[in-house]
DNA sequence: TATAAATATAGTAAAATTCATATATACATT
DNA sequence: AATGTATATATGAATTTTACTATATTTATA
């Protein structure tokens, strides 16, 4: 069944695959920012951000506006904030299992 | 900032990543299936399915339990219905967006 | 105009992922 | 015990992703 929508969400999946765009994202979450802001943030070289940001863009995931000489990126559907709350549910209900089997090791 | 945290999530979406995992997730929503049971559905090679099960369990998303001859597989955290449907959400905001937009060129 | 700053892109080597095939292991049945 | 079935793992080739470096493009400023 529907495939093609399995691919399309395999490739927006793949698109948060990465810690420093996951990273961006939530930069982008106190209010838009230039790419040197980001930058400064992340400390990595501006090349990695742009490369990273254009990944995002790709898929729709930000959009940058020309300010001057720099540009302002945001996040398009901020939305994208519940994903990675659940995200972060999910992170911590395995990290209390994990937790939870380390005590029943102790135990024995 | 919570480096270990955004390597997580990475990690995770990662997971997700791939049409076939996706598939899988999907299916197991129906309920808890063998892995012959998977195979006919996603008409693929049972080693490719292993593989990708293989993946998934890596990663805590699926359990799989071995009965008699076969294993049983299910979802360990049901969030990640919730997950799924967040990004559909997203989805359709973004195939909405890119519809208006059509329309928007054919006015001109 | 020349130079600097900000961002983007091209090229590339190393690392990771995918897919296919072969092999291994565990259980069931005869 | 021997064979068949279900699942898992190992191996390797092809492809993709990453990270780094160099270069290009645009705008601002001396």
């Amino acid at each position: 069944m529907n495939l093609e929508l399995q691919q399309f969400k395999a490739d927006f999946f793949k698109a948060l695959a990465h810690p420093l765009r996951i990273r961006i994202i939530e930069l982008l979450r106190d209010g838009d920012k230039y790419v040197n802001e980001l930058q400064t943030h992340m400390e990595v070289e501006s090349s990695i951000v742009s490369q990273q940001l254009a990944i995002l863009r790709a898929k729709n995931i930000v959009v940058g506006v020309k300010e001057g000489n720099k540009v302002a990126y945001s996040v398009k559907d901020p939305k994208i904030y519940d994903l990675l709350e659940v995200a972060k549910e999910i992170f911590n209900n395995h990290l209390s299992d994990t937790i939870s089997l380390l005590n029943q090791m102790n135990e024995d």
